[in-house]
Formats: C-alpha cells, structure tokens, sequence
DNA sequence: TGTTTTTGAGACATTGAAGTCTCATTATGG
DNA sequence: CCATAATGAGACTTCAATGTCTCAAAAACA
C-alpha cells in the first residue's frame, strides 16, 4: 500500500528494460533474458533485479506495451469524425508504435483476447473508445463492407499494420511509405477499377 | 549414393513426425520435442532415431511443407487465365494447407526469403510459375494495383490467408468461409462502395 | 510360423538458460 | 564531498529440454 514513487533513476531503467524486452521479444520470441539485458544496456543482474522472472518480465512488457499502444491511438481520437478518417488516424498511430505492437502480436495470450469478450483484462474502460466500436460504427453508416465481421476486420487491420512494420523492418518498404501503403490496402484490398 | 527406397512403414512414420511437426510449431513455436512425438503419436525415441537433433527436424519440417504447399499451389496453375482468377485458385489452395503455411509463415528463417532473391534455396525451378509473376502479370494487365509493390501484395497475401487460418483455428470464422473471407478482403479492402 | 523390422519405455548424461547471491565500483543527490 | 542508491561482473545452483543408449515388446513380412 505504501507506494514509494520510485526514483527517477530506477523508472528510467525499468523503462529502459520494458522497451528492449518489446523490441526484441518483437522480433524473436526465443530471445535470451541476456540478449534483453544486453538491448537494454544493462547488466544481467540488474534486469533480475527488477524482474524476479522471465514471466514477470513479459508480463510487465505486456501491460507496458498496451499502456503505449493505448496512449498513442487514444491520440487519434477514434470515435470522433467520419470513420474512415478515424481509421485512417488510427492506422498511422498503430504504424507509430509498430514494434510494440508487433510484440503484442507474437505474444500468443493477446492474440486471444478479440476471441472470448468476457474476461478481458484489458480495455475493460468503458469510456476509452474501442476499435471494434469504430469498426461497426463505420459499418453502421455503410463505409466498412458489412458482410464481414466487425473481428474479422480488426484481425485484417492488425495483421496489415504488422505486415507494414515487418516490411519496413526487412527494408522493403520505405518507413515513411507504411502507413500510407496499409491504409491503402486495408481500404482498397488489390484489385483496381474501384469508385 | 546406394539408396534404399526405405520401407513403406518407414517412410510413414517419417511422414507422420513431419507433419505433427508443422502442424504442432505452427501453433506453439517453443514446442517441445516430446510434444511433437507425441502429436505424431510416436515415442519420443523414434522421433530421434528418424531425426538426430531438433535442427534437422525443423530443417526437414520446413522442407516438407514447402514441397506440400508447393504440391498445393502447382494445382492451381497460377500461369493459366485471367489474374484474378488464378489469385483465387491460388489463395483456396494456400487455405487448404493452412497449417503447412502458418508453420512455414511462423519460421523465422523462410520470412526473410522474399527480401534477398539471389540465394534462394527454394524454388530454383524456372518452370515452376512464382506468385510473384502471377502478381506482376496481373499488374501489367491492370487487374492489381500497380502503385503497390509486387513483394508487398506477395506479403500481404500471406498475412491475409495466415489471418484466416488463425481466425478459423480460434473459432472466429467456420472454416467453409476462410477462403471467401479472404478473397473478398484481398481483392476489395474493407471499405464498401466499389464498382 | 518364424524371422527381421520397428518401436516404446525408460535410464542415463549433457547442455544452456534461468534464477540467486556477493562484492567491488560507479552514479546520484543532498 | 560524503552518504546512499544503483549497477555490473561473475560465481554458483537449479531445472527442463535435449540427446544417447539399451532392451524387451510389438508389428511387419516372407
């Protein structure tokens, strides 16, 4: 209960860890406690000093990863306006945060959770606008194809969204090209002749 | 050189621990090895007589898949007709090897295949039509959007029929709807109000 | 049936990552 | 500048997965 602040040193170190376990568990769900240690340039004894166990620590980067993938897409401000400029807001703020999310991708609990509704640990706010809100909203008012399924399409958004950050990771595709690349595709799908 | 056909109980059981194998790590990366056996309903022991360490396993897995799926798509003569059509002979048949796919789409060492085309270990063969010709064919015929990369459709393509995969394996989608599903996203994107 | 393959159970040894601890060194803040 | 907080290096222990081996039972086959 009594809850010490912590000092601005020690924040700074979690923190410093909470980022290299994203980023590199983003890009090899087998990395090594010491290759995390080594991302975030810290001694091995310190990252266990901080998390007692490989468990607490991903959790940790599990919840750290949402609060950061929250923050930025709550920027974007997704129940506002019409919903395809909102998804297209939303899209750029998901580019914006592509390894976090990545990691949150790869992490086989988070990937479960569009599945069962009921014991979400997450998102549990009712007044934080939620993506599957703005998915039906859209489909509502006949922007989003309303034969798919609203989780269907967010599962497409997610995927795109990383396929757009692995691209660019691999040097595919041009950072600065991303976003515009997934919303294109996310909109259009491939095929021309449209509008 | 002197090779032995090996017997058809042999050449059985291979066949069993190679797909218990994709089909397990496709699902859980960090698989066990008694997992495996066990998936292929064989004793831990055989697994190992057949295949002396995981990495030949994994190497032999990766390789049979891709002869499978290769197997899968050679059906769908992606050379033949109309683009768009043969994209969709061709998507149906990645959806029936679903699990063949995600397998070959969750190691880390076939993603990187599309980014570097010189030491391709995989499909050497001239005479076997690559989805990226199909996709290029199609573009120069105006069907798919020529302002999108070729590897970039590639990319999506696979993330696409993953997704569904996925989505089918966790209940969101009835499996007789995946490859529909994915066409119709593939092809058209989310938003409605096309042609 | 009898012979040869093929297998499974289980007893090891090995390995590498995880986790624990100490202690000297460095950084921080008053 | 000093007291305290924070860190890094490294020596350990633990533990689960791996890999090796033997032997008796089961299956395949002629």
């Amino acid at each position: 209960m009594s809850d010490t602040p912590e000092s601005g040193t020690r924040s700074r170190t979690r923190r410093a860890i909470l980022g290299a376990a994203a980023s590199v568990l983003a890009r090899d769900r087998g990395a090594t406690l010491a290759d995390i240690a080594e991302a975030a340039q810290v001694g091995r004894s310190t990252l266990h000093r901080y998390f007692p166990d490989r468990k607490v620590l991903v959790d940790a980067a599990v919840a750290d990863s949402f609060r950061v993938v929250e923050r930025s897409t709550a920027e974007a401000a997704i129940d506002q306006g019409p919903p395809l400029e909102a998804m297209r807001r939303l899209i750029a703020a998901m580019v914006d945060v592509g390894d976090r999310l990545a990691f949150l991708f790869g992490d086989p609990r988070v990937l479960e959770e569009a599945g069962c509704s009921e014991p979400d640990p997450f998102e549990p706010d009712p007044s934080v606008p939620t993506t599957i809100g703005l998915i039906e909203r859209g489909q509502a008012e006949g922007v989003f194809d309303p034969e798919l399924g609203a989780e269907w399409i967010q599962q497409v958004l997610w995927a795109l969204v990383y396929t757009g950050w692995e691209a660019a990771e691999k040097g595919q595709l041009p950072r600065h090209g991303v976003t515009s690349t997934v919303i294109r595709t996310f909109e259009n799908g491939v095929v021309t002749g449209k509008r």
